[in-house]
DNA sequence: CAGCTATGCGGACACGGTGTCCACTTGACT
DNA sequence: AGTCAAGTGGACACCGTGTCCGCATAGCTG
């Protein structure tokens, strides 16, 4: 049973460091800055959030189930279906959507290797085997990882900032990938 | 025209720290042990290394080096002479054999993101665009990064250590993806 | 509405790592 | 041997982190 001014206050840090996410650098942002601007001392701010990577993952929580969501009972091809190498493309395509509106959210994690301990990347993990087990390929386990590379954050945003690719080109390119399914 | 004692201190340097990250996690070196055990002071330290990612690319610098040649000069399907799926796959397999050989090493840089401003991945990079315009693969620079993300060393430590992965499915699993090309 | 309790708050504090700075040393050239 | 610039090393100040504990207050109880 959580406390109104509990509340309140997860309200306030939450918000807080989204402004500050999507105004400055990840790694500038300190865990005092994020208090500051909540309006609340670190000794609070720590109670719930022991680090930046885990108020970061609160912040994208909500659109990620909305994925999850879609991917399981959604229209196909992102939802149940259609064809694997289809049902792919589209989770690429979602996931490149996903990317493009809350990178510096993802990338605010700075999760680094602790990426794959999210319970998201799980859920894709799990998601992704699935297709590729019905697609019959062999040794799913060894190839999950390696279609998930690509959405890595800091993959996606180096393709975006430094070479200038659009999302399109990139959502493109990743489709190339998902037809490795059809054979 | 570098000094003696500046030679000498560079070795101490390179030795030191190639212990250091063979014995521990990198985030677990500081520059400060690297000093200690190299018998220099902080500011030796400093004036060549201005962090911990600069010393460990300066260590995987020659497995690298030798890498490149056997790209660019070795014998086919790594050199030239081979289908690009062909090369592609064996240049996979060769960098599965680097992953796995200095990965403590490539960890311990600690890249992250600045993983993709090293000469070593534009190296990379250069050789499977090129595999992709011989394969006459369209859009050639957006694929490029996808087919490098897999080789992230988070991505490969994390198959290894916590999937338990052999280097042998991993190498294969990235073969499947090399086929590509192949269309 | 008053009293009670435990949950939550917040700022002070200690610690550890980073990077800089400068007085001193030492190698290389004359 | 003398000169001087390159190189050295450790002290120092700074910053971010995470913890701890006295205090406040929400929510329950009679």
């Amino acid at each position: 049973m959580e406390r109104a001014d509990a509340a309140r206050n997860r309200a306030r840090i939450l918000e807080a460091a989204a402004q500050l996410f999507a105004e400055r650098p990840p790694h500038e942002v300190t865990m005092d800055d994020i208090a500051k601007r909540a309006g609340v001392g670190r000794g609070t701010l720590y109670r719930r959030y022991p680090d930046r990577a885990s108020i970061a993952v609160a912040l994208l929580d909500e659109h990620e189930r909305d994925l999850q969501e879609r991917l399981l009972r959604g229209e196909p091809p992102l939802g149940p279906g259609a064809p694997p190498a289809d049902r792919l493309a589209a989770f690429y395509a979602a996931m490149v959507d996903l990317l493009e509106g809350h990178s510096h959210l993802v990338l605010g994690s700075e999760l680094g290797r602790s990426r794959f301990e999210t319970g998201a990347y799980g859920f894709w993990r799990a998601h992704v085997r699935s297709l590729l087990v019905a697609a019959a390929v062999p040794d799913p386990d060894a190839l999950v990882e390696i279609l998930l590379a690509p959405l890595a954050p800091e993959v996606y945003d180096h393709q975006r900032t430094v070479l200038g690719l659009s999302p399109r080109q990139i959502t493109q390119a990743l489709g190339r990938l998902a037809a490795i399914l059809q054979r």
